[in-house]
DNA sequence: GGGTTCTGTAACCGACCGGTACGGTCCGCT
DNA sequence: AGCGGACCGTACCGGTCGGTTACAGAACCC
């Protein structure tokens, strides 16, 4: 008498997954550290003891939720990737278009792994962790595509685009959504021009 | 006899400066939101009547402390800019530098409007308004500072960098004291360049 | 049919959150 | 001498935070 015993019951997914897939869009439309679990598990149609059940933590939570981010931010770079392949400068503007584009989105608010980064500024905290360890891999990834398409520097070059990149995401936070996003095609190609011009003057560090 | 009348009295500053200091320093340190109105009071050695009293909300004691920040942006563009007075591209590259070099302190965490507004996605926080305030001013001072080099295209020159300088901000945050920040200068020399060079092949909207 | 797995109910915890009513102390002014 | 106001601290408020417990029911598989 005391369960209502849930009225469709059937074709519902498992509460862990609800939990997963709420908390994914509350982090994301408010921040991570603005919602709480009883939000979650309310707003999932589950309860607190689910949540623990399946995840330990808020902090866990949130983890999992970085992972399935980081998951998507790859899943864009490789679509960018595999719709030029053996072109990295094709790639690379590929990816930055996908970026504006989706930045142009009505409810878009920038970076999960970097939003995370920022709001958890303690570094042992596990969604700070995973967010900075895809962010390390990004960057190395960068390098690589910097390197395959003959840049003089390319770390310089892939720092470089790091930077716009990450520029993109706080800025469409900042200004909305006619922020200065628009202005990152022109500058990726400016470096790339620049660091893929033939014998230019060059002159510094052979490594970077 | 309650009151154990404050030891030495004198000398020490009001407690709405103390308080006001003590929370921007925890502020920069952990983050708007980690930080609660008890610990601030209680660094301070004042007590929260004494923080309602000055600042009327937690929210707004974030205001005052973005309008500080926001002053300090202040100062060290205009230092960037009488540093090089009448070379609006020695300024830009001084302001530049000056961000990097600051990037580079052991503490540092980036930018405190920029942080101010991921931390609080909802558009009516006062801490936001202030900060959004100050980074629409300091795209439209870029966008002069564009103008008065020559770009070719100044407002894509002004995004363009607005772009770079919130990534040099995250990703300081991100990547530690040997992130991208580095390749920030050469960046900006590169895009500086692409926007004045000498009659190149142009052909986009002139109002750009 | 019996065990296992998954889930919800309901109550609870200590800590902390932002915020406030009230009373005291000290000062300058008249 | 006396008074008012600026300033500040003590003590307390209700609410919410993340996290936990013991228990019960439903569905599934063998």
């Amino acid at each position: 008498m005391t369960t209502p015993p849930d009225p469709p019951q059937a074709d519902r997914l498992p509460a862990a997954q609800r939990i997963r897939e709420t908390a994914s869009a509350l982090f994301l439309r408010h921040g991570s550290r603005a919602v709480g679990v009883d939000e979650i598990v309310a707003t999932a149609g589950a309860t607190k003891p689910s949540l623990y059940r399946a995840f330990g933590s808020k902090d866990q939570l949130i983890a999992a939720w970085i992972e399935d981010q980081a998951a998507l931010m790859w899943a864009g770079l490789e679509a960018a990737e595999s719709a030029a392949p053996s072109d990295p400068r094709a790639q690379i503007l590929a990816y930055i278009d996908g970026l504006v584009a989706q930045s142009e989105a009505k409810a878009a608010r920038g970076c999960a792994l970097s939003n995370t980064v920022v709001e958890y500024p303690r570094s042992d905290h596990p969604g700070r962790l995973a967010a900075v360890d895809h962010k390390e891999r990004l960057r190395k990834r960068l390098r690589e595509q910097a390197r395959a398409m003959n840049a003089r520097k390319p770390k310089k070059l892939a720092d470089s685009l790091l930077l716009l990149i990450e520029g993109i995401f706080i800025t469409r936070q900042i200004y909305g959504t006619g922020g200065p996003a628009g202005a990152a095609r022109g500058a990726v190609e400016a470096l790339l021009a620049a660091h893929t011009r033939e014998r230019a003057e060059d002159g510094e560090t052979p490594a970077d």
